[in-house]
DNA sequence: ACTTAATCTGAAATCGATTTCAGATTAAGT
DNA sequence: ACTTAATCTGAAATCGATTTCAGATTAAGT
């Protein structure tokens, strides 16, 4: 079922038809119900995809993410479904799981009227990705990194990370081990552990090599770094730079007979669903991801129809304490 | 820049543009080798929308997901974005956020066109699921629920639930407890019920009322299920329908300053990132959603290439036993 | 050398909508 | 009654690709 056919069926031309479906110009009374019944009789919906070509508007929008089963991904998925709601548009996403050469894949894809806007997720920005995002157009939006010449939604992941080192420094602890993960990943890998670094030295402490341990994203791995810290040796608190990581790091403190907090206070990051019901309940802090989703859409809806918006945008946190974390009697 | 501007500049006519793209039909050396100079040139990709038009076919699959920031739906997606990459597909999400008439609305959205064919995932199809469904014009594959005239992969809920019990009953428990969730979903609500009145009757176990809960999907109503149970008598072990009403359930117990699993045994549904790791490491069946997402999606592309498909999978699920149950002595 | 098949090409039609434009009718204003 | 403005309508052009078709050229086969 095409417009035509309903022209046909209700006695007009197409242009008469597509008046009425969209309320636009003239249309005699008689002719737009005669239109309608017809289009109630057949529950003829137009063909989206010719309008869109028609229109210039696909009232769709791309999120090209990392991976979506990861809480943070899905949780700033949920704030721009939410926008984008509320602007009558589908998202269309791209997961790239990880790999950089499906993110320009995706980018170049979508790029071409396939989308209205691009709101993109990128763990690394390379050179490539510049190159590509300049050929594009249609706007973009960038989450999780500030990148040069594009609005960026961005967490505030150094003063977060240093809103904890600041907690755990008040608790009295001195000797702060720290489970980062690699520089690739400049919010995480970089951002968190330069606020690590910079608070051990505004507190006059001393950086220990030895209590710095790199690992990956994985539950595992933060079992795995806690071990090589324990086996060099033993501080009274640990920053992981997830909520993953410290629970790792939880089990395999557990595992050496020791006790969180009363041995080893722990802190993570991000606020996972779980963290609160871990026991011990987790100190982190909550970097606000859906947030972050709802105005990285509302700038790319900003961007779409003024061409303009603030270039970049940081997202607030808020520590979480509970009860991970120990006084450290001196 | 489009096909015709390419065209120009190559000194060729737009359909040996579309022949050189495409790879179709007969082009001569030469004239291939301007034009691919003229596209690396200018950087020109078609524009997606118009080949869909005259294609019919737009390479993107429809997803539509009650929530994608849980992990159920985020696996799902997962396994479906695996399957839908091999074939350069993208994934187009509509998030319903569990609002019936959301479905209905992005199943009329995507239906007309828009995508090569549509995996949903309902928590509940009503009438008006099916009046919908039948008017359109591409092919569907459902999940999670077995749908008359669609194929389906469903979980198999009941003999999971079934294996669990199972489970319970071998370590010798006769007083379970259950914790459920609302009947609308039939899946969780219904079928994992049942499994569990079933091996209870099947062992010749009397069903105590007082011992069965409804809740609903959070972490917060296990805890209060849980209390309710205890407010009349405590069981030596409790089956919950999922993970997450499982860890509420051993917070409730925990706070009744009873242990888990000496005390009272705990299971829960699902596998969660963090059961494992939870302490006690939680024993619980693990459905394969990742499977159920490349199932789903494999039987829609076979739908949409032969137009027929085996009408019900059944995926399975394994049991995973951990340090929640606990023998019970005699 | 001549027939037949294979190769090559661009004009025109097409996918299914929307919009402009010009012509026709009706309503409003004096 | 006549001018002007508002209302109404459909034919044709358009969005940007692909494909069919027919005609032209080249290659292969005898």
């Amino acid at each position: 079922m095409k417009i035509k056919d309903i022209a046909k069926l209700a006695g007009v031309s197409p242009a008469t038809v597509s008046r009425v479906m969209n309320n636009s110009g003239y249309v005699i009374d008689e002719k737009r119900k005669a239109v309608e019944k017809v289009i109630a009789e057949v529950g003829y919906t137009p063909n989206e995809i010719a309008k869109s070509l028609k229109n210039r508007k696909t009232n769709i929008i791309g999120v090209i993410v990392p991976k979506i089963s990861t809480e943070t991904a899905s949780r700033v998925v949920d704030g721009i479904t939410e926008v984008a709601k509320a602007h009558d548009c589908q998202i269309l996403i791209a997961n790239t799981d990880l790999q950089i050469e499906e993110e320009i894949k995706s980018l170049k894809f979508l790029s071409n009227r396939l989308v209205d806007g691009i709101i993109m997720m990128a763990t690394e920005v390379t050179e490539q990705h510049y190159k590509v995002a300049k050929g594009i157009s249609v706007p973009i939006v960038m989450v999780g990194q500030q990148v040069d010449g594009y609005p960026s939604i961005i967490h505030d992941d150094y003063h977060a990370a240093k809103a904890m080192m600041k907690h755990i420094l008040a608790k009295g602890h001195q000797e702060i081990g720290f489970i980062g993960v690699s520089p690739h990943d400049i919010a995480v890998g970089i951002k968190r552990k330069q606020a690590y670094l910079d608070a051990l030295s505004e507190a006059k402490l001393e950086v220990d090599d030895q209590l710095i341990a790199i690992g990956n994203f994985s539950i595992e791995s933060g079992y795995e770094q806690m071990e090589k810290i324990l086996a060099h040796k033993q501080p009274t608190a640990v920053m992981a730079v997830t909520d993953q990581l410290a629970i790792g790091a939880i089990h395999c403190i557990r595992d050496h007979r020791l006790t969180v907090p009363e041995d080893i206070s722990i802190t993570g990051m991000g606020d996972g669903k779980l963290s609160k019901y871990f026991i011990p309940p987790l100190t982190t802090v909550r970097l606000h991801h859906k947030t972050t989703g709802i105005m990285a859409a509302k700038n790319l809806f900003t961007l779409i129809e003024n061409g303009y918006v603030k270039n970049e945008m940081v997202v607030d946190f808020s520590l979480r304490i509970r009860e991970s974390v120990d006084e450290k009697e001196k």
